[in-house]
DNA sequence: AATTTGGGAAACCGAATAGTTGCATTTATA
DNA sequence: TATAAATGCAACTATTCGGTTTCCCAAATT
């Protein structure tokens, strides 16, 4: 089964659910409290982002506190990287036709 | 159906296309080239690509060349940007503690 | 000890996905 | 003008996905 990041950031709930641990770790129910569907959908979803080790557990006793592991989300950025030299490179390419275009004007 | 970004670059072979055609612009036969999978099944996520925004078309003659639309790809960076505050407060964080223990040696 | 609570796992279901083959359409070429 | 090439679109298929319901187990509470 197929299970990198970018397939988990596909799915709108895992992305909420990630904003939601990203402040503090949370209990599955405390997470399926912010959404409608049941605790085993979100417990499902929890299971994919832990299985792409972009979530991590905590056990304390009988409760599971998850939490994002922030390091895993810089492989986005990572892949990112390639396409911001791109519009970084176009910015300064326009940035240098409104110099000239200015100075034409003075 | 919902087609964002997300869910247009979860797939491999999709982020292949877009890896292919950011530095130049290339026709659906040229981009199925590269792939195993047929011209059609290419064809398909050039549409997907497409209606998302993704990607642009440009018409001359009997052929289309396919080009991405890199503005588009900045959502997934501002997306990204929520987190990247949050791994360089903890680096900072970590910068601290180290330069402290630093202070101390000396 | 009995009951409640927190959470995972399995079975099932409908919809979406990624691929295929086949066909239609338009443009270029012989 | 007949044919080849470039492409999109539709129908079909197997697989995955996201959700539900049901059930089980371990830890807490009574």
């Amino acid at each position: 089964m197929r299970r990198d990041v970018f397939q988990a950031i596909a799915d709108p709930t895992r992305r909420a659910i990630i904003a939601l641990i990203a402040l503090q770790a949370m209990t599955p129910n405390a997470i399926a409290d912010n959404f409608n569907s049941t605790r085993q959908a979100v417990s499902k979803h929890l299971r994919i982002l832990t299985e792409c080790k972009l979530v991590k557990q905590e056990y304390r006793g009988r409760e599971i506190y998850y939490s994002l592991e922030i390091e895993k989300m810089k492989e986005v950025d990572k892949w990112l990287e390639q396409y911001r030299k791109i519009w970084e490179t176009r910015f300064d390419q326009l940035d240098n036709i409104l110099t000239k275009i200015n100075k034409q004007k003075k």
